[in-house]
DNA sequence: ACGATTTGACCATC
DNA sequence: GATGGTCAAATCGT
């Protein structure tokens, strides 16, 4: 493990060091470009802002991948890609392939082809996505304030597996972008209860999204109405447990959206809210983690400035 | 019918 | 061989 940590940090290191090289020749590059363009031209010159644009483009990625980068390393907040920034392919200074060219073409995972192929296509993925940039962020239920911890994650996920993890108390949950076929979005995330702390929960990402969805527009228009909030990303898992509680989350989270009218924040709420079963009879025999992870469904992520709905029965 | 979740099985890694 | 991560058929919910 130790070997492979550092040769990590190595790659790193050799990645950050060539791509701040590279963000240094396009800088002069833009420096001289608009040195070009500038004397003769008029505001009105087309190719010099084209030109500019494509320079702000790759100074962007730049500094997008160098901010992954680091998050492999640290644990940073959620990442969402600057806003007006168009980021095709985020994942570029990490995985020697982005995921687009990994798979060479989006391919619906549950579509037809052969196994075998569809086995190597698997085992060359698991590869790849272990090299993919990874972080992970502690959140905190308490009854008094909902959720606590850096809570920004605004996409929408699916639940690929669960798995019980040897010495841990809770299972851990695995999800995966909802566009990851029709994207091809390999953006991962697992969600842990903590054993000694069952209020905690662990997240871990891995991969970053290179859906629409994780490039929000900059300002989005406010919502017509509270109920109609619920069409950008098609949350998952929404219609799954509609619920009264539910529905007074949708309410609360719009109004608390409204008040937070920046763009930074505007996607603090995630669609989905949480949906938990304690409504639901015979709660007393469900398992020690009964819904909580589900409850805790990364699609279900809420802000941490939530009011408290959650009653004390699903915290334990 | 369609999309999401569940869950046993498979595979890679250690 | 044990473990973690993912797949995919079955199932569920709308």
């Amino acid at each position: 493990m130790e070997g492979n940590k550092a040769m990590l940090v190595w790659e790193q290191k050799t990645l950050q060091s060539e791509l701040s090289l590279g963000m240094e020749a396009a800088k002069k590059l833009r420096a001289r470009l608009s040195e070009a363009s500038s004397p003769s031209s008029s505001s009105s010159c087309p190719a010099a802002e084209t030109n500019d644009i494509l320079m702000n483009e790759i100074l962007s990625s730049y500094e997008k991948v160098l901010v992954m980068l680091n998050w492999s390393s640290s644990p940073p907040v959620q990442h969402i890609p600057a806003t007006g920034d168009v980021v095709p392919v985020v994942n570029s200074g990490v995985v020697p392939e982005s995921p687009a060219s990994i798979n060479g073409s989006p391919r619906s995972e549950d579509g037809g082809g052969s196994s075998e192929s569809h086995r190597q296509d698997h085992i060359f993925n698991s590869r790849k996505r272990k090299m993919l940039p990874k972080w992970t962020e502690k959140v905190r239920i308490s009854p008094e304030r909902g959720l606590e911890g850096p809570q920004d994650d605004v996409f929408s996920w699916r639940k690929y597996g669960q798995k019980d993890i040897l010495g841990a108390k809770f299972p851990r949950s695995y999800y995966r972008c909802t566009h990851r076929s029709t994207q091809n979005c390999w953006a991962t995330k697992q969600v842990q209860r903590s054993d000694s702390d069952p209020t905690v929960f662990e997240l871990t990402y891995r991969g970053t999204h290179t859906c629409q969805q994780g490039t929000p527009p900059p300002h989005h228009p406010p919502p017509a109405s509270p109920e109609k909030r619920n069409t950008r990303p098609k949350p998952t898992t929404t219609a799954q447990k509609p619920n009264d509680i539910l529905e007074s989350f949708k309410t609360s989270l719009t109004v608390r959206t409204e008040g937070l009218d920046d763009a930074d924040n505007v996607f603090s709420f995630p669609n989905t809210p949480p949906f938990y079963d304690f409504g639901t009879t015979n709660d007393e025999f469900s398992s020690p983690i009964f819904d909580a992870v589900d409850w805790f469904n990364p699609t279900v992520e809420i802000d941490t400035t939530f009011p408290t709905f959650l009653p004390e029965s699903i915290y334990y």
